[in-house]
DNA sequence: GCTATGTTGATAATGATTCTCATTTTCGTA
DNA sequence: TACGAAAATGAGAATCATTATCAACATAGC
């Protein structure tokens, strides 16, 4: 079950290798700025820090949220530019899950994962299988496409829920997800 | 390659069998109808019997169109409202690509099965897989979750668009899937 | 410091979907 | 077959997430 294993280890490599700090990701971001002669503000570096420094898998309502006590002037649409921004330095990715609004990952790794969601709680896991993939591959193959990109995405009851103990409050917190 | 070796079988047992014919599909929404101690109108029945007919995954906006050729006065709420019922007597099953607005599929059989998306003209392919199936369960059985439901969605580009002729036009009749 | 150019915030606009409500239909019953 | 309660309809308003508009305002290079 080491990391090696991968094709009968249903969770895949260890996410997590060749991370970047924080501090790796914003200057990443600001590189990016001065690459396309962007201009660097103090708006667009306080929902940048924010982003990064939250946990993975934010909403833009809940991004503008936090970054309303660090800099109150911000405006909603500031935000979703930079979020935007984010997206296409590839310093975010952008996720659609059932329930509306957008919600943006953290990048800070290089490794394709999937999703496994709590219907009752909302937590949401990360996990990469290999297995999986190779499948998607054949099944593509068979029928004459070539895979650009995927989605998977699996909804169910997570171990706290099912145990009764209801792990967070359905707040917005509750939708943050936790590594595996 | 049989339905059988499905353990094999990339494409999964063959789509298609236990199909309920348009006429019985129609009944059966008059009885759910029924059952629910709701009217029957002429605005239900034409909306109905158009989406049988029709290939699969309709947008509420095409079936709209394809109702006003049938019945000029009906409304887009009331298309809206119908799609609904037909989604709650399980007659239609409720899709989100990657597109914005919700498709409908016309339910014909029980056999769940994924979807594989042509990026560029927009065809949908479905297949059933139950390789993937068998390791989603154990994904998420190590993780302690319980699978209520999952979604799978394989992008990529079609045979006839790798070829060069372009299969049809970016029309949204595009849009309508071939079966496997 | 000055200016061209990019950025911002407030708000209007958009697109898909749902709601509202006055009017019309349906259907079990008399 | 006509009645009337209850449900359904159509038109347009409302909603929700997201994007566009635009005048006022910063930024970065000179």
């Amino acid at each position: 079950m080491t990391a090696r294993a991968a094709a009968t280890d249903v969770m895949g490599p260890p996410i997590g290798v060749n991370q970047r700090t924080q501090a790796q990701r914003f200057s990443a971001f600001k590189d990016a700025l001065r690459e396309r002669s962007l201009k660097s503000t103090s708006q667009r570096d306080d929902i940048a820090r924010v982003f990064f420094a939250n946990k993975r898998h934010i909403s833009v309502e809940e991004l503008y949220r936090e970054v309303k006590q660090v800099n109150p002037g911000v405006g909603y649409a500031t935000v979703y530019r930079t979020v935007r921004l984010l997206r296409e330095c590839g310093l975010a990715a952008e996720r659609h899950f059932h329930d509306g609004e957008a919600r943006f990952e953290n990048v800070e790794h290089e490794h394709h994962h999937d999703h496994l969601i709590c219907e009752r709680c909302g937590r949401i896991v990360e996990f990469a299988n290999e297995g999986i993939e190779r499948l998607q591959e054949q099944v593509a193959h068979k029928l004459g496409f070539v895979i650009t990109r995927h989605k998977m995405e699996i909804y169910g009851v997570c171990p706290e829920c099912r145990s009764g103990r209801v792990p967070r409050t359905a707040s917005r917190r509750a939708r943050d997800s936790s590594q595996t």
